[in-house]
DNA sequence: TATGAATGAGCTTTCATTCAT
DNA sequence: GATGAATGAAAGCTCATTCAT
C-alpha cells in the first residue's frame, strides 16, 4: 500500500466509510483525473471500482455530488494542512534563512504533493466550472492558507530577510513559483525530461533574488 | 462588434470562412470556455450560433475536430505572435532597462490578451486531456516564443542587466509569473477586487529583484 | 404463441435470454427481414419490442452486434440441424429410394424452414455484406452440412442409385434446387398461385432424371 | 472503356443522358452493389460521380427514383434481350441438340452476365424490398423471358429432346440451375477457387439428366 | 444547368439515474 | 446494502433533400 494510499485511508476512516465507498472514491479520483469530470462516466467509474452502477448512487446522490464529496474533504483535511504543517515548528526555529525554509517546505512535502496530483489536478480542472467548489476553495484552502504563510512571511520580514511587500503579494509569487514550477512539470509537459532538484534549487533562487543583476 | 471580434473576424478574412461557420467558430469559443468541452453540447452551440447542428458537422468532422479548428490556429496565428510580436523594435532600442520592456510587453498585449482569455482557457483546460492539442502547443508556441524569449534575454544578459541564469529558466520564470497573474486574476478569482497596475508593477519587480532583501 | 415463436423460446432458454431481450430479437427478426438490415432503425425496433431504445443498446453494443447475435446462433443451433437431422436414421434404412429421401427431407422440413424464413431471409440478405457473416455462414453451415450430405450421397452411390458425379457437385445441385424453389416460392413471388405438393414433387423428379429425354 | 462500359453507354445515349448523368448512373450501380440500396449515401455516390450533391437530386427527384431509374430500363432493354438474344437463330436451326443450345446459350452470355453482375446483384438484393421494382420485374423480364424460352422448350420438346414437363417448370429449373451456379459463383462465394468451365459443363448435364442412374 | 452550403429529421449510441429484486 | 436491468433524455453524427447563387 502506497503512502498515498494510506493517507486516502485515514481519511476514509474519519468519514467511516464502507469498503465499497472507499472504491468508488479511489475509482473516481483516478478517473477523473485521467479524463476531467464530464468526460468520465458513472458506468466506468462502478466498472474500474468493482461495484455495481448503482452502488455508487446509493451513497451519493449525484455524480456532482461524487465529485464534490472527493474535492470537499480534501481541500479542508488534506491540503491546506499539507501546505501549512510544520509551520510552527519553523517560526520558531532561530537564525534559519529563507531559503532553508523554502527547501524545507518544497522538498518534504513534494513526494506527497505528486502523489496527491490526482485530486489536485481534479481541483484546479474543475474549480473554473463549479462555482460550489470554487467558493470552498477561496473559504477553506486560500484563506487558510494565506493566513498561516503571511505569518511566517511577517515573521521573516521581521527578521530582515525580505523585503517590505505586503505579505499577500509575496505569499501569491512564492505559490505561483511553486504551483508553475509543478503545473508544468506534472501536469502540461511531464514527458519532457527534467531535473527536478535544480529546478528547485532554480525556484527558490528565484524567489529570492528575482533575475535582476545587482550592481 | 467588440474589438475581439473584430480580432477574430481578421483571423476568419485569412482563412476564407463562411458566414455561418464564424458564427460557429464564435459561440463555441463561448460555449467551450464557459462549460469546458466535455460539457458543452454541439446542438448548444448550434443553437448559440444561429445554425442547424447538422451544419456544424458539415464543417468540422466532429467535435473534437471544432476544438481543434478553434484552438490550433489561434496558438499559431494568435498567440505566438502576440507574445513575440515587436520584440525586434525592443531589441534594436538602446538603454531600455528590462523593467521598461516586461512593462510594455505586459502592458501593450494585456487588453487584448484579456479579450482571448477565453481561448487561451479553453487551451489551458484542454491541453491535459487532448494529446493532439498538447503536441501542437509544444511545437507552435511552446518552441516558438522560447526562442524569441531567450534571444532578449541573452541580449539583456549581455548588457548586463540579467543573471547569468539559463536563459529558459529565465522565460520560464517571467512567463509563469505573468501567466500566474493573469490567471489570478481574470480565471481563478475574477471576482475578487483587484488593482491591476500595481499588481503589474509588482510582478515586474518580482521577477528582477524577487522577494530576499539586499543587505 | 405459434410454433415459430416456441421454437425461438427453446433456443432462448438454452441463451438464457431475459424476457426483454427475447422481445427484442423477436421484434428485430421481423423488422430485419421486412425492411433490410441497413433500412432497419433500432428505434423501430425498440418500438416493436415494447422496450426502451437503451435496453438494446445494453445487451447488444452496437447495431452490427444485434444482427450478428440473431444470426450466428440461429446457423449454429437451427439451420445446420435442421437441415441434417435424421440424416443417420436415413444413412441406416434398407432399400429406400433416393427419390423417398428427398421427399422426406423436404416435407419434413418444408413447414419449419418456412417459418423461420424471415432469419433465412436475413441471412442471405446480409451475407454478401457482411464479411462476417459470410465466414460465418462458410463455416458453420456450408462445411458442416455439405459433410453430412456428401456422406449420403457416397452411399447412394455405392448403392448404384445416384451417378458418378463428385458428391459435392451433387450437393449444390440439390441445394440450389430445393433452394431455388423456395426462395421463388416465398422470397421472390409469395404473391403468386403455387401447387407446392406438385412443385416439391417436380423438384424431385428433375433432381434425378433431369429434362432430357431418355431415348 | 470495357464492353460492360460500351453498353452503358449505348443506353445512355438511346436516353440522351447527360455526361453527369452518365458518371452519376455509374457510381450509383457500383456503390449500391457494393454496399446495398440502403447503406448507400447519396453523398458518396455524388464524390464518386465527381459531381454535386444537389446535382444528383437535378436528374432523380429522390434516391429511390436514381434506384429505379438504374434498374428499370436495365431489366427492359438489357436484361430480357439478354437472355433471349439469338434465339430465333436458334429455333431455326436443325438438328441442334439442347446441350448444344445451353452450353452456347451460357457461354455466349456468361462474360458480359459477370460484367453487368453488379446491375443484377441490386435488382436481386432490392426486389424483395421494393414493390416497384418486383412488379417491373415480373412484368418485364419474367413475363418476357418465360415466353420466348417457352417457345424454345416446347420446339426442342416437339423434337423429341426434353420431357414433357410443363414448359414453365423446365424454365425455371434450367433458370434456377444457371443463376444458382452464377450466384454461387459471384456473389456469395467469389473467394473460393472454381473451375468455371467444368461447372458449367456438369450443370448442363445436371439439367439434362438429372443425378439419378439410369439402370 | 450545376453547385454546395444549409437544413432538420432521424439515426445510432451514451449515460446518469431509478427501482424491483 | 448491493445489484444490474431498464430507462429515456440527450448526446454526437448522418443524410436525403432544398435552394440561393
Amino acid at each position: 500500500m502506497t503512502e498515498e494510499e494510506l493517507l486516502l485511508r485515514q481519511l476514509f476512516d474519519e468519514e467511516k466509510l464502507t469498503d465499497k465507498q472507499k472504491k468508488i472514491i479511489i475509482a473516481a479520483i483516478e478517473t477523473f483525473s485521467e479524463k476531467g469530470y464530464a468526460a468520465s462516466s458513472t458506468s466506468e467509474i462502478a466498472k474500474k471500482a468493482g461495484v455495481a452502477e448503482g452502488t455508487i448512487f446509493r451513497h451519493y446522490k449525484t455524480k456532482k455530488d461524487l465529485l464534490v464529496s472527493i474535492v470537499a474533504p480534501l481541500m479542508t483535511k488534506f491540503i491546506a494542512p499539507l501546505v501549512v504543517k510544520d509551520f510552527n515548528k519553523v517560526l520558531d526555529r532561530e537564525f534559519e534563512t529563507v531559503e532553508e525554509f523554502l527547501r524545507a517546505t518544497i522538498e518534504n512535502r513534494r513526494d506527497l504533493l505528486v502523489r496527491m496530483l490526482p485530486v489536485v489536478k481534479i481541483m484546479f480542472q474543475e474549480i473554473p466550472f463549479q462555482p460550489e467548489l470554487r467558493e470552498q476553495f477561496l473559504e477553506l484552502v486560500v484563506k487558510n492558507i494565506f493566513n498561516r504563510v503571511e505569518k511566517v512571511i511577517i515573521s521573516y520580514q521581521e527578521k530582515g530577510f525580505l523585503i517590505e511587500m505586503p505579505p499577500e503579494s509575496i505569499a501569491r509569487f512564492a505559490i505561483t513559483n511553486i504551483l508553475g514550477f509543478l503545473f508544468s512539470r506534472y501536469l502540461l509537459f511531464p514527458h519532457l525530461k527534467w531535473d527536478d532538484e535544480l529546478e528547485i534549487e532554480r525556484t527558490i533562487q528565484f524567489i529570492m533574488h528575482g533575475v535582476g543583476k545587482r550592481n
